[in-house]
RNA sequence: GGGCUCAUAGUUCAGCGGCUAGAACGUCUCCUUUACACGGAGAAGGUCACCGGUUCGAUUCCGGUUGGGCCCACCA
């Protein structure tokens, strides 16, 4: 058998995703039903350009999942998905084509980020994701702004309105004065800005007339005009007397109520501090206990409205220098203290957010809050204790769910108007999807009012209402619903810890809410790659590690063997010198087989009585079948690579190769059934290892089982190949074949510290054991042959004896 | 501020109520040996973060402290 000295991984990895999908390897088959599915809800990730190293480690963690499940014989649903809806989108194409929505046809930026996602960052992202070995099957493909996913996320709204679930209401939800839209709190970041506490002077109105001085200070004077309450805390001597008197604010005259409540810090300002509408979420909080009302002084182009008097239409900006001037004329601005303090800023485009008054969609969920506690305890989770972030965050929910966006590249609410009425109306379930901007509504007049005329949602919906979906997108693309039903609830999802809060429990909210069960049964959370210090890559440090640029100057499987390295769940900072350890493998896998194949070319798979070395090692075999199966079966793909590493390198290839070379070499001497035991060891060794790798390093693997195993096991790929089941474990075998290496490893110390080749003879050994002379004579031919002993002599030691190794060597 | 998590060799990680605490990479010494020098054999390198407790015995279990990380909240 002709086999090349070295193994290529450049030329062998894309040349077997070749033959995977030419093969339909990964293929999911809708038409067998009788065969159990294991079905995956893969994290659709948004393409902003390439795949970043974080999105290699935990792909390639679930990878390691599927392709075992796979090998089990299940039948595999495993979709591709790509989450390009929303603003993440919208603002790469802005930047990439230097556009901007604001200053465009609507349709018009629509269409270009369109185009821009299928023909430019698709392909180069779908190619990055074969090219890391993942066993998608991308014929099940959606992406969250296709028309299948709008028509069900558009299904979605109509069934959870129909259910009362949802509402539009004015309510305060942050806002982008500069882009002129709702915003998410992931779309916020901090920045650190210089500002001034201001001490200004309000009035406080006693019963008997007369009037005291309180000092309450802002960073934001300009929010006087919204002033709708003061704040302080009931444990404050200072400022109890207060309690439930008017407060007058100054150049507005508006009068407030003082109110105690327990948010004040005793610390921070004076102590006391105003409430407006709205300054921050504490504001909001404030405002919704004591039913405060609500003064809007900033509009939604970021200038003060009527509200602020004669500061209407001047920016934020120059009303709080104005204000700031006057008060310091009328002797009611006391000090000013320079401060540096985070404020929430659009990370867009780093405007200040403001809170705003605005109508927007909710999903009403605040009520189910024991609900889903329950609905997380019912989840398994790997590892168990990731459940805690789902708990926490739950119990600190404040808002129900807010979908709506003020955006473009989206979802569409399927709704109109009336504009007599305001009364909503819904499209029909069978014109999905639509968009209200372009299509009429499917009446003629308002069911309520009879009024004709309508007026289009022009607001789309927020990413996660519809990514929230995808275990409906993803088996909806499966049309035979017994097959469906097969599906869902999905087997798993896979994702990272950072997304706990969103993705997975915006999931688990929307498939209760629809179908009263969880999407899925386990939920295995991974951990994040981070640069080698062990902080967070970010393109804002500079410490991204691209992946593509690691696989071609390693290898995939590299890669992947690094992202098996660590526990489930755990954060793996990321060094290239541990991309090496990765390819040493690939490379000892190759020397092994290379070998073993070397010697199997005549080799017949029958039934026989084994040498002792090979039931010995066969059994040390089979425990690390049935660990490793163990360690899977429990998302542990951790434990399993590093037993069978271990298991390969010690046990395998250091020493029971060295033991069987006399075997092989010379049967005419050791008799042609020694061979035969030594073949059928190495056979069943060698692929048993390279199965158990094969979830892990799915290329070399694959080498190894095409150059020789395929024709003799008749499986296309080695990744549809059974799964190894354990044999017997032979403990007597296993007590004197570790006798045989003790003696082993003993020779090769003393070789070592004489400094001499390990092929030096050793004239005389004298062994003295606890294994029977019956026993050692079944591996005194291992034994000589391994360290060229010329003379060997056997002593048993009784059982009560303390050593049970004595060796000496006259070298 | 809250939640979770981690702390073991120079580095990245395993591990375990009791052996001499392991691996990989790195360092040093030796060995061309018929799968592999992209290799092999061996060595050096650890107060298992710190302080208490439980225990015959703690690196391991419990409590606390300190420090790192991630997430959430706050930021008048």
């Amino acid at each position: 058998m002709e086999i090349p000295e070295r193994y290529d991984s450049k030329e062998a990895e894309p040349r077997w995703q070749k033959h995977w999908e030419e093969h339909g390897i990964f293929k999911f088959d809708a038409s067998d039903t009788r065969r159990e599915c294991f079905s995956v809800d893969t994290p659709p990730p948004t393409i902003s350009g390439k795949v970043h190293l974080g999105h290699a480690y935990s792909y390639s963690q679930q990878d390691f999942i599927v392709r075992f499940q796979r090998m089990l014989g299940k039948n595999i649903f495993y979709p591709f998905g790509t989450d390009n809806n929303g603003v993440a989108t919208e603002r790469l194409v802005e930047k990439m084509k230097k556009v901007s929505a604001r200053n465009m046809p609507r349709e018009a930026f629509i269409q270009l980020c369109s185009e821009t996602v299928e023909k430019e960052l698709k392909p180069e992202y779908v190619q990055d994701m074969k090219r890391m070995g993942m066993s998608f099957d991308f014929s099940l493909f959606y992406d969250t702004i296709d028309t299948h996913a709008r028509r069900i996320s558009q299904r979605s709204f109509i069934e959870l309105y129909k259910k009362g679930r949802e509402y539009r209401k004015d309510a305060p939800a942050m806002w982008c004065p500069q882009c002129r839209t709702g915003i998410s709190q992931v779309e916020c970041e901090d920045k650190e800005v210089d500002s001034f506490f201001n001490d200004i002077v309000f009035k406080v109105q006693h019963k008997d007339g007369r009037a005291e001085d309180v000092v309450i200070a802002t960073t934001r004077p300009e929010l006087l005009p919204a002033c709708v309450a003061v704040m302080f805390n009931p444990e404050d001597s200072r400022y109890q007397k207060f309690k439930g008197m008017d407060v007058a604010v100054p150049l507005f005259g508006q009068t407030v109520k003082a109110i105690a409540d327990k948010r004040v810090s005793l610390e921070k300002g004076t102590g006391i501090v105003m409430c407006c509408t709205f300054g921050d979420q504490t504001d909001m909080e404030w405002q919704k206990a004591y039913a405060l009302p609500i003064k809007t002084a900033i509009g939604p182009d970021g200038k003060m409205t009527s509200v602020a008097g004669k500061y209407e239409g001047k920016t934020v900006h120059e009303a709080r220098k104005e204000m700031l001037a006057e008060l310091k004329a009328a002797g009611l601005l006391l000090a000013q203290k320079a401060i540096k303090h985070a404020v929430k800023v659009h990370e867009r485009c780093g405007t200040e957010i403001e809170i705003l008054k605005t109508k927007q969609w909710f999903i009403q969920y605040l009520d189910l809050r024991e609900e889903m506690l329950e609905w997380g305890q019912k989840l398994n989770w790997y590892p168990p204790h990731m459940r805690h972030r789902y708990e926490h965050w739950v119990n600190g929910l404040q808002w129900d769910w807010m979908i709506s966006r003020q955006r473009f590249f989206g979802v569409p609410f399927p709704v109109w108007y009336c504009k007599e009425c305001e009364g909503v109306i819904l499209a029909n379930e069978s014109d999905l999807p639509v968009d209200p901007l372009k299509h009429q509504a499917p009446v003629s007049a308002c069911p309520k009012c009879g009024c004709v005329s309508f007026v289009p949602e022009s607001d789309v919906m927020d990413t996660w209402a519809t990514s929230s979906l995808t275990p409906l997108i993803s088996t909806e693309l499966v049309k035979d619903p017994e097959m469906r039903k097969k599906l869902f609830p999905m087997s798993l999802r896979p994702q990272a810890h950072d997304i706990i809060t969103f993705w997975l429990f915006n999931t688990v909210v929307k498939s209760r809410l629809h179908f009263g069960v969880n999407p899925w049964k386990d939920c295995v959370i991974s951990g994040h790659a981070q640069d080698p210090h062990g902080r967070k890559m970010s393109k804002s440090k500079g410490n991204v590690v691209e992946p593509q640029a690691m696989i071609a100057k390693y290898s995939a499987d590299a890669l992947r063997f690094w992202a098996a390295g660590s526990r489930l769940g755990e954060d793996l900072p990321f060094q290239e010198k541990d991309l090496v350890t990765g390819e040493k493998f690939a490379t000892k896998l190759w020397n092994a087989a290379r070998f073993s194949f070397l010697h199997l070319a005549d080799y017949k798979d029958e039934k026989m009585k084994l040498e002792l070395v090979d039931r010995w090692l066969l059994s040390k075999l089979s425990r690390i079948v049935t660990d490793a199966t163990a360690h899977f079966n429990s998302y542990e793909y951790s434990k399993t690579k590093s037993d069978t590493e271990a298991f390969f390198w010690r046990v395998f290839c250091d020493n029971y190769l060295e033991m069987v070379k006399d075997r092989l070499y010379n049967p005419q001497q050791r008799g042609i059934e020694a061979r035969r035991s030594a073949q059928y060891g190495l056979y069943h060794a060698l692929l048993t290892v390279v199965k158990l790798m094969a979830p892990i390093t799915p290329h070399i693997t694959e080498e190894v089982y095409q150059r020789f195993y395929a024709a003799h096991e008749g499986k296309k790929s080695v990744h549809i190949a059974a799964w190894p089941t354990a044999g017997t474990v032979d403990e007597d075998a296993e007590r004197v074949g570790d006798f045989l290496l003790e003696a082993v490893e003993h020779m090769r110390r003393a070789k070592s510290e004489k400094k001499v080749s390990l092929k030096t003879p050793v004239k005389k050994m004298f062994l003295k054991g606890k294994i029977s002379t019956e026993e050692f004579s079944e591996i005194l031919p291992e034994l000589k042959s391994v360290t060229q002993a010329g003379e060997v002599e056997y002593e048993r030691l009784p059982e009560s004896a303390e050593t049970a190794f004595i060796c000496d060597l006259e070298l």
